[in-house]
DNA sequence: GGTAAAGTTGAGGTCGGTGTCAAGATGAGG
DNA sequence: CCTCATCTTGACACCGACCTCAACTTTACC
């Protein structure tokens, strides 16, 4: 706050056109949208966004993570907040899916395709602890597989930013379909022994830094 | 055969040699690949791939069918050969997306992922058919959830698909635990009601039309 | 209203990839 | 061996996107 006033009023202005431009264009084109496309829609030259955020990254980590983790906590407290833990859990995963369809920008972060976010990370970071409370009470209560980890939501995140991908135009609710067909493969009942273990921590964490696309 | 004359021998030889090159790079990158990177492992210039094979769909349609038909087949034929319906079911799904593993052509083959080939689209129909065959098996015994259609085995593959770039370098055995979640949910016991209908063929088609990309 | 600091612009360099074509190399048949 | 049709080459134009920087514009403050 005591810093901002070093900055030129016009200057504000552009920051908040471009602020605005970027959430509309990443929401509709996914966090790899050109600039080019922001700067037009703010009205304002490409170099404005180097001069202001440094980089792609930069102005990415200024816009997407309190807008991401609003969303994600809202649906994890919903999630919490529901009586039935495998409903809370159930629901919790539709709607997180839910986002990923409406935004690709949270697309992109929750099937976390975005390397050199910091901001972005900790918000990952955060949810997926929410995560594994939300899924925990449900193996508590025995209706969600003993055998499930957290890490293996990524998996059905990673599924569904795919589906989102590929069907979104020309059947946008296949993906709700192919939800189903994952929860009750998670749900205790019909559970068999699994033929792997769940990626550890550190796995995740090189599956992040090392890959950057996603098509 | 007859035709064949008309090609000089040198011609010939690096038709070859461009055959094998492809087979090569597209396996280990994908059907996007750079035709550079070809040209540059069959020891050619770029301009004779365009003059051999006009476009890099010509070089797909040319050298990816063959492939993709045998192992497809194979795999379908065990399915088929295989006593109990369910576990033909079974190895079939992960036969196939063990390939997707093995080989990135058939992975980008396998997801639908490769507009303007004819050749391949008809070897992905034919592949489909026996696909279905293999399911309704399982289904006449019982073991398959009856409200499973053929082209859901499309988000299997699609899931696969995206996993398989995210997981392949950090956790190459990922895939089997998120599949074993997956056969979980398409056995009858559990099954529940499903949200929405199955794709239509004309959204199959409109899918694999309609989109290119996937990273 | 003048000046200096702050801000913006957009042309231009870079990069990786596509596709083309005139010029030159090479094999086949007389 | 010579010639011609066939084949290959690699430089080139093109694209879309990234990022930079010298020149220019605008604001803030006196």
């Amino acid at each position: 706050m005591g810093e901002a006033r070093t900055v030129r009023a016009d200057a504000r202005r552009n920051i908040e056109k471009l602020l605005c431009a970027a959430a509309e264009v990443f929401g509709e084109r996914g966090l790899h949208a050109p600039l080019d496309a922001i700067a037009q829609r703010a009205g304002v030259s490409t170099g404005t966004i180097y001069h202001r955020f440094g980089s792609r990254e930069g102005l990415i980590d200024a816009v997407v993570p309190q807008y991401a983790e609003e969303r994600l906590d809202t649906a994890a407290g919903r999630a919490l907040a529901c009586a039935d833990p495998w409903e809370g859990f159930a629901q919790y995963v539709e709607r997180v899916c839910e986002l990923q369809v409406q935004n690709l920008a949270l697309n992109d972060v929750i099937s976390r395709n975005h390397p050199g976010t910091p901001k972005l990370a900790e918000v990952c970071h955060r949810s997926q602890e929410q995560a594994r409370r939300i899924a925990e009470r449900a193996q508590a209560d025995g209706s969600l597989r003993a055998d499930f980890a957290a890490e293996d939501l990524l998996f059905v995140f990673w599924s569904n930013a795919m589906l989102v991908r590929f069907t979104s135009g020309a059947a946008p609710d296949a993906w709700r379909r192919s939800l189903a067909f994952t929860l009750d493969g998670l749900r205790s009942e019909g559970a068999r022994p699994l033929p792997t273990a769940a990626l550890t921590p550190e796995q995740v964490e090189r599956v992040m830094e090392g890959r950057g696309r996603a098509a």
